[in-house]
DNA sequence: GACAGACTGTATGCTCCCATACAATCATGG
DNA sequence: CCATGATTGTATGGGAGCATACAGTCTGTC
């Protein structure tokens, strides 16, 4: 789970026990803590228009960026052709979208936006605006930027510490999208 | 996936590509990208020695904070108890922790780590220093406290938006330790 | 034109976690 | 004492993703 405390200030215990946690893992827990509670969040506030964070997500590309096929979704989404293929067979059980065959290519299937699809999706942009707004309540525009400047470089380092060198022009780099808009 | 790029800089089709990506989701999309390849760098590094983040975490807790009974654990990393009973499982097979029976309750097992724990735990030390290190270049210490603190304040945020308030003293707030030493 | 190679979508097995339900055990009020 | 409630650890079913392997299809080269 990942709805920690802020600082729990007093426990009634210990009473050096404020920074002891995990021995190793300092910012990068609290990032990926925080990371997890936003997911979670999130999926609690999609679970009443009944989808998950990544169906949404996949959702809202396809609503935006006209009929693709999968693998292409896929690679904007940063995951496998398998999983995308599962989310897609749901959001169609859902009739948010439909495969249409492409006459070009007999492999692949485009997948496209439904009417109920486009209702679902403004619905998401709605609770994701309401939600965003709410993260972001006390937390300055620079410091969203400054937040998202390390990160990006925190990704950076990632990237050289486990493949050696950053990928340039690697087949995944979709979500690497910096704040720039209000 | 999360090993994305740092900006993918000119891709080859569409030029207004740069700054698409999911229309939601900005910062938040690269904290939750970066955490998941944060946890990714992890797992690569510290397979080599046979075990995983999660694994390596319990054990690290094991090996600082004496024999602890599983819920005990579960609530400092931030999992369920089932969770925390499968991962004990596989460390119990591995021979890195033993589980001894309380005297004086005989509900808990006391899970207390052996002398191969010992030194699988001191080899998980020194993956995360270096690993941490590499991660840290180019990041001053006052970034990180800075997004440290950014990091807290959103977690406080996602607490108020879920929960409706933060939990003042709830039963799980271990991860959020902050940076306080080099 | 035919064939080796690349690509799309899918199936399978694996990992990791949660949430619930459960048996065993403690703890407390009568 | 003993019945009721709480707590510990476990079993089970589910969700979500990956990596690999596979069949069907396109594409480039000879």
């Amino acid at each position: 789970m990942g709805t920690n405390a802020t600082a729990n200030g007093s426990a009634s215990s210990a009473p050096s026990h404020e920074l002891d946690a995990p021995p190793w893992l300092r910012v990068e827990s609290t990032l990926m803590a925080t990371a997890q509670a936003i997911r979670e969040a999130y999926d609690v506030r999609l679970a009443p228009i009944g989808l998950t964070l990544s169906l949404a997500s996949l959702l809202s590309y396809i609503a935006e960026f006209g009929p693709v096929n999968q693998t292409r979704a896929a690679e904007h989404l940063g995951q496998g052709r398998a999983a995308t293929g599962a989310q897609v067979d749901r959001l169609q059980q859902l009739g948010l979208i439909e495969r249409r065959p492409d006459p070009d290519d007999r492999r692949v299937w485009m997948v496209a936006i439904t009417p109920a699809g486009v209702a679902k999706a403004a619905a998401v942009g709605e609770i994701d605006t309401v939600l965003r707004s709410e993260l972001r309540s006390g937390i300055t525009r620079e410091e969203r930027q400054r937040l998202a400047a390390v990160l990006v470089r925190l990704q950076s380092n990632v990237a050289v510490a486990v493949h050696g060198v950053q990928p340039t022009a690697s087949p995944l780099p979709p979500n690497t999208t910096i704040e720039e808009r209000p």
